[in-house]
DNA sequence: CATGAATGAGAATTCATTCAT
DNA sequence: AATGAATGAATTCTCATTCAT
């Protein structure tokens, strides 16, 4: 088995992966069982500890590629147009990534709430890349006058992501009745930049006005 | 005998409960050990299993204390005045009540997010009250203007108990840094009812209209 | 099951220490399986871990009870004589003890030459009472000008108890076969006090002085 | 090719040898660990097994060859003399041999001591050879009359061995504060000839006398 | 020969739960 | 009701050994 390597290896390293954010997704990363990930991706139990040292690092790898993945479709964004726009397409990016790995988004996040010292900065680390472009739109918004400068704008980039965050929620803990996964750019975008408060008198509440419009108040 | 007995079975009851959340609090549903929750208590592992049915009840249990705490704190929360103010009175409660039992509600946050079978719709189950009382003040928004009517209270309503949950979550993983507890009624509702947009040329653009004023578009 | 305690307690804890003693000798320290101590002693797995923290510990207290015993033995030997007839006494002593628990004492042999970190230092807490007492006669033999002067006590004491093990590895390791078990102590006294050099010419150099005669110089 | 080969064969043993050597001597028999070894050899973990059958074969070569070496150097130690001089250079031979693998001897004594069916014959064996040596020099001095005569040469060519062993291993179990390797030769020697006892009166009790002066009783 | 991926039998330890007293 | 000893399933991780390339 030896020499065919490097390929073979990046595949088998890929499957127990894929198996493993299946399965640390199902059950959270107390609950997965290591062998299970091993005997699922057709394994024995052992081959786990030849790709990775343990449970935990297994798990970090597991989060490393999920966060790549979503940074590299994140970047493919296209950063002009309006800030409403900017944040849409940010945010159906992020649907469409978490849309593939579902299951292990939901233990992500969850893993987030932990706060555990093991795993909360690992997290922490991997999520810093959206955020920052996030903001990055966001400071662009500030420029031109669509966001509201009383608030630094790494605030609201959290919130921004936040808002994301808690619309998946519903949507995961409403079994995916409400939001749906269509609705939820819009709905979060509008959320973030409107609020829920009725909108004083103007001529067109809510939605899309063009990005030179608005420029001029 | 008879009633010093029950009084006493429920004092042992309560002492068992209070420990349970707070060994919940610090090490989560999967890390609570029972035989340290009895031991701490001043019981022996057996009387726990002579209260409750297992891990999971006594869990269900404490949650469901603790969410009565909660829910009356709410209700006595004054639903006059602006919706704003109530929103801002009612989240400032939630602080309140969370403040006191911090580290036991960031597990309730977290089994949420579990998803688990087992755990959310227990949980579901006891966070409703808190969203019927929202709602119930988001309507009456509604009525008077206050909040914008294409979309159904009760979706609003969740938005703004995730909107608040957000913030707690970054106020815990910034180590309290940002937002701090005091910061999160106003900003959450802020967030809630104006979003994070620039608002459009008008006479008090944000904050405290009273209600009759509202009411004339 | 709970209220017979005490007794019962200590009973079980005798039998699993016993069993392990047996283990422990069959198998020495790291071969030693404790699910097999538990099942041969006609408990469950988990039984063990109710009396003993760890592998570690139960060894620990194993060799504790084996100490406790034999320098229960050697204190009731009988302090007066001549030194000679003290140390065949402490040596059949000895004897006697590890006959007894042979194999175990083997493994405390044994894991006494792998200083481990782990292991050592018990053992040697264990060992100091009996070398205590060696030192306590050879003390004596010093002051009746029975033993050399020239080296320390101490020293001598130490070497005593060395070669009690030299001459029990080779009866172990010869099978049995040489040197038997009665012979040791004899055997060992001898060596220890006279070598293994012709005696330079003297009326009687070995063996047998009374003690009263030794007295006067 | 094939003479290359056939030397390239036989470093690659010895090399593995040596790093087996030192992973026995810093881990013990069963704590070894085969892939360490192979790796610290500069070879992959399936090479040890082109050379050796199995880790306890492996093992048992080690010794082998540990054991060759001193063989070697006990050989050219003189075998003129007094046969206390004959002695004290054996034992400086040994602690030579000794402190240039001291872990590793460490280990063998430690093995030998385990009285295992699969690791004591093979210690015994290796063996063989010191003793056999020591016990021509005690043959010897039988015939000088230097040697007591009541006791096989063979048992006490053994308690000579023996008592080094004792030495060595409270060297080691003292950190080497005592005896110190350059005391042991003389001291075990001393042990062994003259023993712990009180010399009766003679004109040069201990040390160093002429052979010519020592053969005539 | 060398390689090193795969294997899978173990091993120690944890802990929720049961139940006899 | 309280107890706490007994249970045993479950889990993570180790590592000697095999064998296809």
């Amino acid at each position: 088995m030896a020499r065919i390597t490097k390929e073979t290896k990046a595949e088998v390293r890929k499957r127990l992966l894929e198996t493993a954010a299946r399965e640390f997704a199902d059950h959270g990363l107390d609950g997965a069982n290591v062998d299970r990930i091993a005997v699922t991706a057709g394994y024995a139990k052992g081959t786990i500890y030849n790709y990775f040292k343990s449970k935990l690092e297994l798990f970090a790898e597991v989060l490393a590629v999920g966060c790549d993945q979503a940074v590299e479709r994140y970047s493919s964004v296209p950063h002009t147009g309006s800030v409403r726009d900017c944040l849409v397409a940010l945010a159906a990016a992020d649907v469409a990534v978490i849309q593939e790995e579902e299951r292990f988004f939901q233990v992500v996040v969850r893993e987030a709430m932990s706060f555990r010292a093991e795993t909360y900065p690992v997290i922490v680390e991997q999520l810093t890349p959206y955020v920052a472009i996030v903001e990055e739109v966001l400071a662009r918004g500030v420029a031109d006058g669509e966001i509201r400068t009383d608030r630094p704008t790494g605030q609201l980039a959290l919130a921004f992501v936040g808002v994301l965050a808690v619309l998946y929620v519903q949507h995961w803990g409403s079994g995916g009745a409400w939001p749906t996964q269509e609705e939820i750019p819009e709905f979060a975008v509008t959320l973030f930049l409107e609020g829920a408060g009725a909108r004083p008198a103007s001529p067109k509440p809510r939605r899309r006005r063009t990005p030179t419009k608005e420029k001029s108040p």
